[in-house]
DNA sequence: GTGGTGTATTAACCTATGTTAAGAACGCCG
DNA sequence: CGGCGTTCTTAACATAGGTTAATACACCAC
């Protein structure tokens, strides 16, 4: 739309919004004052208990969001990849969760108010905003799932497939996996075990021949075998009205 | 607004609107086609896997909303209460989750497209749904802490506080507690047990003196105590813009 | 009354996961 | 190069919670 969008990245692009708009809406998207901002690693981009004004729109790098209990331990509920939004307690009210970055992270930035006026301007720009927060919800619902019904390996098995199929709706996933800086403490933290315990489901993972988590990355290998084994159904991370990826090459 | 609004229950009084919203807004909502329907207990009201393009408020009986696995177990998500909103996947989508009914249960129905139409017409009804939404969200968030990161005990007094005190914020509970038409299996759904472990739960909350749950009713004995025990902190259970409960006696 | 179905309760036993402890591998920095 | 912090890995042991099974209790149909 304008020079700045090839000279910097544009939030336009980010996926959320890539497919809904048309060039109207991207447009006005594009006058509502988003800002690339850089972390650093293991930032605390908001905490949980302050007001919650500001909304994010995923760049570059990896963080999560997650509350915090008194007695120290923390929750993590989902990891906002490229392109994902962020905005927890949407559009008012303090926040109920921290925003943590794991690596160094970039994303853009609006005044949540910004949003909640584009909700009155297009019905399609809103439509796009309550698709994106359905699908995070949908997300929620799944990791919630996965707590309260699935196996330990089971579910460090489905967490994964997910991440991966997230970063693949992204165009961020490299040809046999994905890079995942993640350190098994965190995920530990999502997954509701022990970082030990954790290590043995991996390494049950590996001997099964279904995945490896080395070097921080994960490397498939047998995915379609572990989708089954898993009960993973990508269904779910689908934004309404968008066709089954963006990838070049379309899965039949 | 209509004489209907006295001879019968209108939608306009569900807590979820009642706060928010001005006359006119009322007026609006009157006018978007709430149908007030009865079903019996155990129907499934909505199945996960079904275009969605009904919203629901509770206006009495129980329900939940659960996912359901591959292997016949499920998982319940949330009971939704007394003048709440049920609108899983907001406004567009299959549902990625079932509604049932536990109890005989009634509530408002209407499609989901006249919302949001509602969206776009006023700043306010705008700011009411969304704060809804936010405040679905933080209960959820709150269930799936409880599962990662909480112990059975815990977790078990946890879900019953919170239930009691959304009750509360509906007018819907009693003077020493409120009732409760669950199973000891439905709570084991809810909070990734098994029956005979909730069985154990309740016994030992009872033995340490905190709460009694016989006969389809919730009985504090030391409520206080048992908020200190359970870490329980009800701001998240505030809707944006309102003031501590409408009960007649605000708690200081 | 009798029987039947769903729910609650308890006990005995088993297993998945947590805990503690200790090395090993890797990166970073002097 | 050596030392130090972070993360990974494994083993031995402890426990929370699951499983199976049996009894008791309420409610309803007949």
């Amino acid at each position: 739309m304008t020079l700045a969008s090839h000279a910097f990245p544009a939030v336009q692009e980010a996926p959320v919004f890539r497919a809904g708009l048309d060039d109207c809406d991207k447009a006005y998207l594009g006058s509502l004052g988003f800002v690339l901002r850089r972390y650093p690693s293991h930032a605390v981009i908001a905490r949980q208990g302050d007001e919650q004004d500001r909304i994010f729109v995923m760049h570059s790098g990896w963080g999560c969001i997650c509350t915090e209990l008194p007695d120290g331990e923390r929750q993590i509920l989902d990891f906002p990849l490229k392109g994902e939004i962020v905005a927890s307690r949407p559009f008012e009210g303090e926040a109920a969760e921290s925003f943590i970055s794991q690596t160094e992270l970039t994303a853009f930035e609006a005044p949540a108010k910004a949003l909640l006026a584009g909700l009155a301007r297009s019905p399609k720009f809103a439509a796009v905003l309550l698709g994106a927060i359905a699908r995070q919800r949908a997300i929620l619902v799944q990791h919630l799932t996965n707590l309260g019904r699935r196996s330990a390996l089971i579910r460090t098995a489905h967490l994964l497939l997910e991440l991966g199929t997230r970063l693949e709706m992204a165009n961020a996933a490299k040809r046999f996996g994905f890079e995942c800086p993640l350190t098994q403490y965190d995920l530990a933290d999502a997954l509701g075990l022990t970082a030990i315990h954790v290590n043995r489901m991996l390494r049950e993972l590996r001997e099964r021949g279904y995945l490896e988590f080395r070097h921080g990355a994960v490397h498939y290998l047998n995915r379609q075998g572990l989708e089954c084994f898993a009960g993973f159904d990508p269904g779910y991370l689908r934004l309404p009205g968008e066709s089954w990826g963006w990838s070049e090459s379309p899965i039949p």
